[in-house]
DNA sequence: CAGCCCCTTGACAACGTTGTCCACCCCTCC
DNA sequence: GGAGGGGTGGACAACGTTGTCAAGGGGCTG
């Protein structure tokens, strides 16, 4: 910027102005300016900028794995969101690691972003207190802060969903309903838990549960086990997209009913169509995003809870009536 | 840091050094400053050190979308060997529009990012031209930058792909293949339909080319096109994911013949199994950024051209012989 | 005991930008 | 013709950090 003014013969400070669009600068001048900067290459230091100003217009996003369809759509929606806004990305994939979750958090509060949206790894989350009490607005998304901390979230109607999810399969005729899920320390797999539990009453049966990794062996091995009880279940309730996906290629097209939670690519073309309980992740992105912006926008009502309803899409395979 | 330094009664340059963990600091003075950074909650500010250091310790990535499988992949590849370097990644995506390609390449170089991964959209890189000379690294990914720039480049092999699968039908009795794809201005679109002519050789005809956008719409009405021909095409050949998806789509359960670039979660649950020509976008992603930072550590040999090798995989799509 | 060296610490400038304040010029109006 | 005012332009400090250089103090050696 020094050489932009000296090349054009003013001072530093009306580079500055021509650079930022105030006002006050003769056209002629400008238009100098303008000319030296072009001849230089010139492009401002942003790092400079926001040591000065304080703000970055940046906003760190923090999710759990990008490559997960879920959290690429929630991603894109957020970016979108952000970028409207006149800001940029930092986004960050914490991979179900707490450590590495503040990890990313930290570095993103070293960089002075302007605002963080969290899809928590961990539940504890009072390393942020100082943050937050700096005034940096923070928005939970998909899952709520641990113990003590009261802020902004994002959340979908898990519980609900799997009670839809349980109802529906029940409606078929089912009575014997197995969940293969995430471990209930996660947030949306307890909830999910609870929501099917709470449907199914006194037909619940603990051993229809399973809370063991969406890896191809364990849930081959799990169905292997479901199967065999005495009793064993008519239909499946899948805890999330992995699960539902990891389930249908162990059963390798036999015929057993299901729901999953989360809607995926294809679902419809599968024989049968694979009846889900869909979540919204654009939807849940650009809520986020949008209560984050307010909150910059000096908004400082009381944390919100914002809870986003499912959707249940029958295609079939929730169809499938028990045997005989 | 300054309160730090008053806080724990040392010097500014003290907690600068404690830090930075530099040595020469009596261990008791460190845990004296260590402490008071607890008790502050003091965190340092990245934007000064930047301007400071003239390093950011920022990579920016500019992908076509992070919802798209492929790239959300790519993505967290390039996210893991950035972390692993201990810097962050600035991403966004430009929807293939090259106006949004440049301004984020433009907002990302302001931010004085060391370096630059690029999946362009436009096919006009002369905009570049300054940061490179600035000495700013830059690889493209993907797609290879517009004429007159040699920078470094990781491709797929997209004409062999496309040659494979144009010849593994033809194994399977085909002779009448179409091509449904992108614009050939995408350079990834025109390779592969380079690829499909020339393993077609004298069987080529240009009516069984579609290169409209892939909604489910026009890729209904493009087979509509196709299968009322004279002499209609016995096989598909899909050029890249979406293309793939949006034609199971529209042939409903309708068997027949194809092979798609790109492989997809659940190809193989499908019935039939869809045969595809798999990238590994991790892969790309990751040797990408790893010749990134090996350019960073001071690499100055000639750009480097890299072509990563697709495989066919088989899973009976491809393989349902010709109608008699 | 003097001299030297190392260990530890501190003062200061600089990075590139912007906000504040002031100076100048020319025009208009009294 | 002088005073006041709007329109321009510039000088300077400050943002928070780090690199450079130098100073003080204590132990070791001759």
């Amino acid at each position: 910027m020094k050489d932009v003014a000296s090349a054009a013969g003013v001072a530093l400070k009306t580079v500055s102005r021509v650079v930022n669009g105030e006002p006050g600068v003769h056209p002629a001048t400008a238009e100098r300016v303008r000319t030296a900067i072009d001849r230089l290459g010139y492009s401002r230091n942003e790092s400079a900028r926001v040591l000065r100003r304080g703000r970055t217009a940046t906003i760190g996003l923090v999710i759990e794995d990008v490559a997960d369809p879920f959290y690429a759509g929630l991603s894109r929606a957020v970016e979108d969101v952000v970028i409207q806004h006149g800001c940029l990305l930092l986004s960050g994939s914490s991979g179900e690691e707490p450590g590495r979750e503040r990890e990313l958090v930290e570095t993103f509060c070293a960089r002075r972003v302007d605002g963080l949206i969290v899809v928590p790894a961990g539940d504890d989350h009072t390393y942020l207190r100082g943050e937050l009490a700096a005034g940096t607005p923070v928005v939970f998304a998909d899952r709520p802060p641990g113990a003590g901390l009261d802020v902004d979230t994002v959340l979908a109607d898990n519980a609900g969903g799997a009670g839809q999810a349980v109802r529906h399969l029940m409606t078929h005729g089912h009575r014997r309903i197995a969940f293969l899920g995430d471990d209930p320390a996660i947030f949306t797999a307890a909830e999910r838990l609870r929501g099917y539990r709470a449907e199914l009453g006194g037909l619940f049966d603990e051993r229809l549960v399973s809370m063991r990794p969406p890896s191809p062996e364990t849930v081959r091995a799990e169905l292997a086990r479901l199967f065999a009880l005495d009793d064993p279940p008519t239909a499946l309730f899948t805890g999330n997209g992995r699960y539902t996906v990891a389930t249908l290629r162990a059963l390798a097209r036999r015929r057993v009913a299901l729901v999953g939670f989360d809607d995926f690519e294809l679902a419809d073309l599968l024989d049968p169509g694979v009846s889900v309980v869909a979540q919204d992740p654009s939807w849940m992105g650009r809520v986020a995003a949008e209560l984050l912006f307010r909150r910059l926008r000096g908004d400082s009502g009381p944390p919100q809870h914002i809870e986003l309803p499912v959707r249940l899409i029958p295609r079939g395979s929730a169809e499938l009536p028990p045997p005989p």
